[in-house]
Order: C-alpha cells, then sequence, then structure tokens
DNA sequence: CTTAAATACTTTTTT
DNA sequence: AGTATTTAAG
C-alpha cells in the first residue's frame, strides 16, 4: 500500500504528523500503532525529507525490526530505505559496540555471552574467592546483578553501599565478574545496555556523533523500557529534541527485569515541552473482549486513567473452561480447537494457547501431538540453548575470540580428547601466575606438568583452533563450519552412539549448519563474527513463522504485540495465573493483572479462559488448585461457563493422605481443612476478628487478604487464623 | 581420564 | 518428568 496520509484516522494523522516537539503516543492495544510508527517513518521521509539513515526506530523484538522496515519500503517504493537503523536495544547497542568498545579495553571481536554463559562465569568467580555455591547459587547471584546493572550501579556503588555478609559478598562477585568479563573480552546482556552509556559520558564526542547521526529517534513499547534504555534515547534525542515514543501502561509487563512503567507516565517531565497523543479505538478486538480485559486491569491503581472504545461488535462471550486437571484441560482446548475447526470453518492458525510458565507447554503439547494436530510452540527449550549447538557455536566462539574462557572450557574435551578436570586446573593456574587467557596457555605445552597424552592433545586442539582462525576472514562462514564439523568428526561421534538422543543431537547439528547456510545465503559479505552476533541476539518470537497452518503456543509475555482471531489462556489458577508464590507487592499483582490485559487483548473474535481444579508440578502428586481471583473479576455478564459435568464434589482429592508431599512442605503440623472462602469471618489472635477478601493457595498455608475491624487490611497465612 | 549411576533441581516471565 | 550436575567405579 502506497504512502497515504489519509489512510488515517484523525488522531493517528495527528499523531503521525506532529513533529515539533518530543511526542508521546499513548497505544492503546489493537489502536493501529504499527500503522502510526511506519506511516509516521514515511511521512519524515517523504514530507519532511529526513534521510533514512537518519532514522533510529527501535522494536522490542528482531523480527518486529524486520517487518517495520519492510512496511515502510512498501508505503515509499521509491525510496532506499535499508540504511536505517531499526532494531532492539540490544542489536542497535551491540552493532555501536562494535565500533567503539576498544575506548572501553575490550576488543571489537568481543563474544555476548547470554545467561548460562554469565553464570558458568559467574560460578568460576564464586569459587575464586572461596566461597560456597550453596550460599551463593550462580542462578541467583547472576540475577541479583543483572538487576543492579538494570538500575545502573556499578560495582562500586555496591560495594560501598553493601551491609553485612552476604552482601558484601555480592558486591565483591560482582565487582569480579565485570573483570573476568573484561578478561574474556565478553559483555552479557547488560552490558550491551549500559556500556554505550559509558563510552557517551567517556567521550562526549561519540555521543555527539551518534546524536548528529540520529536526527530522529523512535521508541515502540516504551512501557517496557529500563533505566539504561532510557537514558541511551534520552542523551541521543539531546540534539535535534526529535523523539517520538509510543507506549501503553496498561501492557507493562516487564517490571521484574527493571523496566520502569516510570519511564512513559514521567515522559513529561523528562522531556519538558511535549506533545501527547492518545490513540484510544481499537480495531482489533470485540466489544464483550475489550470489556472483559478492561474490567481486570482497571481494578489497577496504579495507571493513567483511559478507556478503549471499538465500532466493532459485542462478538462473543468469554468462555470459562473448568477441568479436572492438566491433562483434561489439554483434552477440551483440543476439542474446541477441532469444533471451531470443523463447524465454523476455522484454520489452524487462527488459534492460540497462552499460559504464564513454559513448563504449561507439555501436557498441551502431548494432547496435540496425540491426536496429529500441527502445532508451534515458540520459546522453552531454545535451540540455540540446545547442548550440542552450544558446543558448536562455543568452537566458532573461540575461533573469532580466543580470550572467551567459557567457550573454552565447553569444547577443551568435547569431543572427549583425554583432557579432565585435573589438566585444565593446571592450565587454569599456569594462565593465572603467568597472566595468560586459558587459550594462550596452550603454547606452552612444554612448561606444564602433564603428561605426554594430553600435552599431544593440546597441542592438536590449539592448532586446530589457530588453523580456523587464519580462515575467518578468507572463508565464508558454511564453508567455517562444515569443515569444522567434519574436522572434528561429530557425525560418527554422534551415530555411533545410537541412542535416539544421540541421534536427534546430530540433527540439530545439521539444523544449525543449515542455518549458517541459510545466512550466508540472506547476507553477502558478512561472515562468523555477523553470524555470531545475529545468533545471541535471536529471540524466540523472531523465527516463529506466523503463516504456517498450525496452532500456537507461547507465554504471555511472548504474545506482546501479537494477534489472533482464538486465544486460549490455560492455566487460570491462584499461585500460577496470578503467580503469587513469590508475589513479594501490590505492584508484582498490578503487573500479572496487566499480564492478563496483554493476553485478552491478543484476542479479535473470542477468548477460552481455561483452569483446572488439580495440576501436578514438577511431575509429582497433583495439587489441588483454586480459579484464579481475576476470573471473579470478570462481570457475570460476558462470561459463559463450561464447567466439568460433576457433583458437587469440587476439588480433587488425593486418595490418601501420604501422597502428601509433607517432607517437602514446611508445613509443621498435620493437614488441616483450613479451606477458606471469600466471605468466611476469622479471628486473628492480634488483629482480632475480619472478613476474608481474598484466598491465595489452599490448605494452611494459603494466603489470605483479611479486613479486620478498625480499616485494618493484612496478608496472612492461613494456619495463623481461625 | 572415562563412563555410568546417583542425585539434585526445576517453574515465573526474556534480551 | 526431564535434565544437569556430581559422585563412584573402572
Amino acid at each position: 500500500m502506497k504512502f497515504n496520509i489519509n489512510n488515517l484516522n484523525p488522531t493517528q494523522k495527528k499523531a503521525v504528523q506532529s513533529t515539533d516537539k518530543p511526542l508521546l503516543i499513548f497505544a492503546g492495544a489493537g489502536s493501529g500503532k504499527t500503522r502510526v510508527l511506519t506511516y509516521k517513518i514515511a511521512y519524515l521521509v517523504e514530507e519532511k525529507g529526513i534521510s533514512p539513515k537518519h532514522i533510529l526506530a527501535v522494536t522490542f523484538t528482531n523480527k518486529a525490526a524486520s517487518e517495520m522496515k519492510d512496511r515502510v519500503q512498501d508505503l515509499l517504493p521509491n525510496q532506499d530505505v535499508s540504511r536505517m537503523s531499526v532494531g532492539t536495544f540490544h542489536s542497535i547497542n551491540a552493532r555501536i559496540l562494535r565500533k567503539e568498545i576498544h575506548r572501553l579495553g575490550y576488543s571489537n571481536d568481543f563474544t555476548i555471552y547470554d545467561s548460562d554463559d554469565s553464570k558458568r562465569l559467574i560460578k568460576s568467580v564464586i569459587l575464586n574467592h572461596n566461597l560456597d555455591v550453596k550460599q551463593f547459587e550462580p542462578k541467583s547471584v547472576r540475577t541479583i546483578i543483572s538487576w543492579f546493572k538494570n538500575k545502573m550501579k556499578t560495582p562500586e556503588e555496591i560495594q560501598n553501599g553493601a551491609n553485612g555478609f552476604r552482601e558484601e559478598n555480592i558486591a565483591e562477585i560482582y565487582n569480579g565478574y565485570q573483570i573476568e568479563l573484561k578478561n574474556n573480552n565478553a559483555v552479557d546482556f547488560d552490558d550491551l545496555l549500559v556500556l554505550p552509556l559509558d563510552i557517551f559520558r567517556e567521550y562526549p564526542e561519540r555521543l555527539n556523533y551518534y546524536q548528529s547521526l540520529y536526527e530522529f529517534v523512535l521508541v515502540d513499547e516504551y512501557q517496557d523500557t529500563n533505566k539504561p534504555q532510557f537514558k541511551f534515547v534520552y542523551a541521543l534525542s539531546q540534539k535535534h529534541r526529535n523523539i517520538c515514543v509510543v507506549g501503553d501502561d496498561d501492557q507493562s509487563i516487564y517490571g521484574w527485569r527493571g523496566a520502569d512503567i516510570k519511564n512513559i507516565l514521567d515522559f513529561e517531565e523528562s522531556f519538558g515541552d511535549v506533545e501527547i497523543v492518545k490513540l484510544e479505538q481499537n480495531y482489533r478486538s470485540t466489544q464483550n473482549i475489550l470489556d472483559a480485559a478492561f474490567s481486570v486491569v482497571s481494578q489497577n491503581e496504579n495507571r493513567a486513567p483511559k478507556k478503549l472504545w471499538t465500532e466493532n461488535k459485542k462478538g462473543e462471550l468469554i468462555t470459562v473452561i473448568e477441568s479436572l486437571d492438566e491433562r483434561d484441560e489439554a483434552r477440551k482446548i483440543l476439542d474446541t480447537i477441532q469444533k471451531e475447526y470443523s463447524k465454523n470453518g476455522k484454520d489452524l492458525d487462527n488459534f492460540v494457547i497462552l499460559y504464564r510458565t513454559n513448563a504449561q507447554s507439555r501436557p498441551i503439547e502431548d494432547q496435540l501431538r496425540r491426536n496429529s494436530i500441527p502445532y508451534t510452540i515458540v520459546g522453552g527449550v531454545k535451540f540455540y540453548d540446545r547442548k550440542e549447538v552450544k558446543d558448536v557455536l562455543a568452537y566458532l566462539r573461540l575461533i573469532v575470540n580466543p580470550l572467551d574462557s567459557i567457550s573454552f572450557e565447553r569444547i577443551i574435551n568435547f569431543p572427549v580428547r583425554g583432557i579432565g578436570k585435573t589438566t585444565v586446573d593446571k592450565l587454569k593456574s599456569f594462565g593465572k601466575e603467568n597472566n595468560k587467557s586459558l587459550f594462550d596457555t596452550l603454547q606452552n605445552s612444554n612448561e606444564l606438568p602433564i603428561g605426554q597424552k594430553q600435552k599431544q592433545s593440546i597441542e592438536l586442539f590449539h592448532k586446530l583452533i589457530e588453523f580456523y582462525r587464519n580462515q575467518i576472514d578468507k572463508e565464508t562462514a558454511d564453508n567455517i563450519i562444515n569443515s569444522l564439523v567434519d574436522n572434528l568428526g561429530l557425525e560418527e561421534f554422534y551415530l555411533t552412539q545410537e541412542t535416539e538422543e544421540s541421534m536427534e543431537r546430530w540433527e540439530n547439528v545439521n539444523a544449525l549448519i543449515s542455518s549458517i547456510t541459510e545466512f550466508c545465503e540472506r547476507n553477502e559479505n558478512v561472515g562468523l563474527k555477523e553470524f555470531l552476533e545475529e545468533v545471541s541476539l535471536l529471540s524466540d518470537i523472531d523465527e516463529w513463522n506466523e503463516s504456517r497452518s498450525s496452532v500456537t503456543l507461547m507465554t504471555l509475555h511472548s504474545a506482546k504485540g501479537l494477534e489472533f482471531p482464538i486465544v486460549f489462556i490455560a492455566g487460570m489458577e491462584d499461585g500460577l495465573f496470578p503467580i503469587t508464590s513469590r508475589l513479594e507487592s501490590e505492584e508484582d499483582m498490578e503487573e500479572e493483572r496487566r499480564l492478563f490485559y496483554v493476553g485478552v487483548t491478543r484476542a479479535e473474535e473470542k477468548v477460552y479462559l481455561s483452569y483446572a481444579n488439580s495440576r501436578r508440578r514438577f511431575g509429582g502428586m497433583p495439587v489441588s488448585c483454586i480459579r484464579s481471583q481475576f476470573l471473579d473479576e470478570l462481570p457475570n455478564k460476558l462470561v459463559e461457563f463450561k464447567s466439568t459435568r460433576k457433583r458437587n464434589v469440587p476439588i480433587y482429592q488425593t486418595n490418601k493422605s501420604t501422597h502428601y508431599r509433607k517432607s517437602i512442605s514446611n508445613s509443621p503440623s498435620s493437614e488441616s481443612k483450613s479451606n477458606y472462602q471469600v466471605g468466611d469471618v476469622v479471628s486473628h489472635k492480634i488483629f482480632g476478628t475480619g472478613t476474608v477478601l481474598r484466598v491465595e493457595g489452599a490448605g494452611e498455608n494459603a494466603k489470605l487478604t483479611v479486613q479486620f475491624t478498625g480499616n485494618v487490611r493484612k496478608k496472612i497465612v492461613a494456619k495463623f487464623v481461625k
């Protein structure tokens, strides 16, 4: 479709044409946001004469980025928009760092560590500090450090503010981790956001350069930006003051990774004289769907007041499906899909099944597979996270960046070449004493106290890597990987094991090879380095092919920005959605509500909400569940119930109490029948009597929100009340 | 040093 | 239930 501003409604038009001041577009779900953004870019190029290469547009996924570019290109057939900078914060920042990071003492061939790599590095730092990995679990330390970085706290700041044994040590680990990253010539996901800011601060002329380069800055999904992301767009836009951000505070769902809803709510405060446009007409969903979504999210205190409206018809009611357990749930969802498929002629790509946690996909997958329904799953165990894929990638990464000790340790003994832990430890201590990287110690095999066999093996490995290092710039990436896999004898390695698992692993290695080949066909004149960068920044949704005729399964988070005619949300249970297990504050609950809002507003025609009366976790015994409070927040007139035809036995009963996993739960006494309901009157030693407002979980460990006399509202564990 | 067996751990959500 | 890591035996 060619660019014509009259394809827009008046508000959208205003959003496109307003270019004098920093602009905030509140874009509700389904309000034509993508259209406005693409039109705006087209308008900037066509009407304002801004060259595409001077435009920076930030999107939430790489997929959204390439789609945006394509759409703008379609709108402007006479222009070439290929030089426009469109991408995620991470990919745009990675590109900047490839050019600039040498200023910070890294080399431009740096490796990007994923969470698993960071975790390994953090673990080694913990061990080097002679700390106990039981007490300082690498995984949770990584989460904490990531949080620090997303809040832009430097190791020094954390060290200065640390109190007590644990905090002081975590600060130490953080500090050590940053040093080690640099030694490895590696950055993690969070560094990608933070390091460019360090460069801007220390080298103002570089900031100046990028400020001049980007005459116009656009940011999508602005409600999910965190502090460094805000600083980045803020810094870049200071020269031209041409910035346009688009977002919806009701759809902010990444608070747990530092996203700050204040960025959007305080836009005016940050950017001064600004223009604000609200897109409130929804073109996607039926009235009933919008009403249902609104009824839940509007219970949040912390939101900008607004309400979507639509000219669409009322449509069908929201259907709530009750099931016995997760397998029954899967069956019922499948039945519903089949019904819609045969009766209403809905093709499979009309359906999406959303859930709160990736683990929920399994029973649904099983059911779909049993019935030969094609499905596509987004997320879960990622292709590039599989062990065999990471092993081969580790070779490629070490070839590009020999300082990368994490990759080195992955492959020094894969496939097995007789270099065990003891030998690696010797290499490590030699490296430490002589201030050499692990890879460089290989050159000194003569000086190492190791056996003849190990020595030979090491020299061979060293030669192999060096050989390919010389090939990087001479050979294409697919030639390198083919030759490498050949050289390592991986085919034989996997096929001689003759297990189903090893066959599958070999398949995956082949899939990796094809993805490199495909990458080489897609991009001319680029090599191994570029491939590795793309791979490390790829998200699950980027690989999702919507045109395929299959049912889609994904988490609610992944569904952001997408739309489907028919949406299922599975696992509408207390403790699962909303997740209450670690819910610490009302803010967390509000984010869950927004997540529900995002889920429901993905739907164009019909929403099914499903819950089970019992569910097993970790493959253990089934645990009974209570339906989600969100279901009770929906007005009755919008909902139709499809309940299990059951007698009045509401809850699944395990046949023997011995099946309760008492030893694991921290319940001190016997299972009491403390199943409270909303409205029950309870008494408490300290607070006196009160009424139950909300029940989370079941049994004596359930959390009750109780309104006590004297306007006291408390959250209390069930076993403490009578 | 390698292999097999035991054990521990997972479930928020992701770039 | 499924996977990753640790331990014990060879």
